[in-house]
DNA sequence: TATGAATGAGGTTTCATTCAT
DNA sequence: TATGAATGAAACCTCATTCAT
């Protein structure tokens, strides 16, 4: 204490960002389950064991926390699906896969689809947030564009449209699946793209 | 005058239930917007040009008038869809005006598809909130029973899953449409329709 | 309406008159059973099957009405002792009236042993109903100094102190016989005034 | 600094418990100055020196306040009797003794002989305050039925409406004695004492 | 004489946030 | 690194009161 012969060293960086993440990740976790102005900072806090005056050494604002669990899963999503844009397989595949991890992702976090509805946003945030979901919708259509490049969708598919449709498939049906096991997520995901990718292909026809 | 008993006269009666309608729809609509939680009383009192107290005077508690406000929406959607399961029509005519009736209905009220995000709703109301989003389901279960009894529908169609799909497809994007016109609305819940009936009749074959 | 023929006959004053005493009854029995605070101009007007706004007609404020009332109540009060000072009885009997009286007038009224209870009262109407209530004190005490001048006490009896006493025992006790039929509370009154009237002659052996 | 679990020292939950402490005594006294529904969240904070939300740190609620210090002064009023039960001393000192104690209580806390009001209390917590209410008379009760078996009083006393002749006398006055200093109660107390004695003793002849 | 609609002040309560320790 | 105590704004709601009709 008098000497202070550590004043900040990697190890300790290290392991204030691992508090950190916990506490992101039960911002998000708190988030998901009650909707962010429901949510207060005592859930957040009670979940790591600690006061919620506590978390503001972490956090400089509720909102903070909020743009930035935003900001990280939003990333998680848009990282899955850019992956996939690159992978070299057929659009169903990629579809399948795609709506699975979207799925999954939402029954894990919740935030990033519930962030989507932007009703629920503070106007401080929406921006930041319009714009990675704008982000998460063009490689969607990116994903269409290159099949029809690929001739696997004809040539006047509507990319926008049918990205509106696989989205609102994804994001309306959370509240039935949040709470359901991982396989029966998988069943269910696989259903959709089913039926998604039935639409998309009996419109070729 | 001698026999004034001032009875509350029907036009009376009826000019209060009209600003009662407009107080409701105020409400609706503020719910709608911002939904449950983040819906302030003075928000809805801004709306009619009163004082939040003076709601007060109509409604028993901003819960009862989420209670109401949802009863009365939810009845609207479950009516419609009640015809349109009497109706004598091909099932690609059914979905198509369910589709469209409940897109504009949704881009209208905003409240009833948000009511189905139980999520947002305090506890107390949960039980009747659900109740009317089970009939809601129920019909359109229905209406894919009768497509199968008509053989319109392969006998192991899976009218549940079927039905949750089509109704994530519609609340799921209620963040895009809800602004836009009505021959807009029009368009998407055609496309949507097409996709939905594509992915339905795709799989029979 | 147009010729205004009868602009206040005394018909319509008295008419009137009989109105305001239902509404100062109301108001009193209101008081009586919630006390002040508790009491709503809601409650006042539910008895006389009108609307809270409408009571304005016949009184300038909710206190302006609990003055009135603990006017009227006390007066009767004071009256009835005032008469009983100036009857020949012994004082046994003037004693034992005068607590029957006073226990009915509670259970009838209860407002003004309510009134007297100073710590309910606004600060406005604190001067009046002192007054009044002192003057029902002075009362008492003048019953039992005539007993004295009479011999019936010791020339060292403790009018004050006294008359202290009886009023808590006929006050402290409202709570218990308020509801309770009139002969219950005159048998009440018996057994207070036999204890009241021991303890006074007691003290004089 | 290695074992530094803060396991909320003594010393800590001390000063919290006072603190608690303080604020349960300011909710009695503005409850007893001013009655239940009269006494706002902001004189109890004034009476801290702290903002009436700022209570919500230590009460959960107005009402579990009241509770609360009913609870407390209660169990003071009630254990006190119980010992004087127990003690071996001849009638007349056990009532000098518990109408001086009831009376020093009164003026201390008003709380409880106010809670006695059940005028004055929300429904919610009238079960609880019934009760301690009853414990206290049925001690009064006691104290009396062992002064009958002991052959102090006559076979046909009346334990019951004696008990609550004694309870209106010290209740009944409180608005007269409670801002009077410790010796004048004492003076009282011996006064209410002798004519209520005198009153019994005076039946047995 | 009473109603219907509204006001506005004030009440209880919640909660994000701050800061000394 | 976290606690304990408090702030202050804002939320929901109640109610005495007013006034045009």
């Amino acid at each position: 204490m008098v000497f202070k012969l550590t004043p900040s060293t990697p190890y300790k960086e290290q392991k204030r960002d691992r508090r950190r993440d916990q506490v992101m990740a039960a911002a998000a976790a708190v988030f998901a389950e009650k909707g962010y102005h429901e949510a207060t900072t005592k859930d957040i806090a009670d979940r790591l064991g600690i006061l919620p005056g506590s978390l503001y050494y972490y956090i400089d604002s509720k909102e903070a926390a909020l743009v930035e669990v935003c900001r990280r899963h939003g990333a998680v999503f848009n990282a899955n699906l850019e992956k996939l844009l690159e992978d070299d397989l057929p659009l169903a595949d990629k579809v399948r896969a795609g709506i699975a991890l979207h799925l999954m992702n939402n029954r894990l976090d919740l935030v990033y689809s519930f962030a989507f509805s932007h009703r629920a946003l503070p106007d401080a945030v929406l921006p930041e947030m319009r714009a990675l979901s704008r982000e998460y919708q063009r490689l969607w259509e990116a994903i269409f564009r290159r099949a029809m490049e690929r001739r696997e969708l004809p040539r006047d598919f509507d990319a926008h449209v049918a990205t509106m449709a696989l989205l609102a498939l994804c994001n309306g049906g959370i509240d039935w699946y949040e709470k359901k096991p991982a396989n029966e997520i998988a069943r269910i995901a696989e259903k959709f793209a089913g039926y998604f990718l039935d639409g998309i292909l009996g419109q070729r026809t």
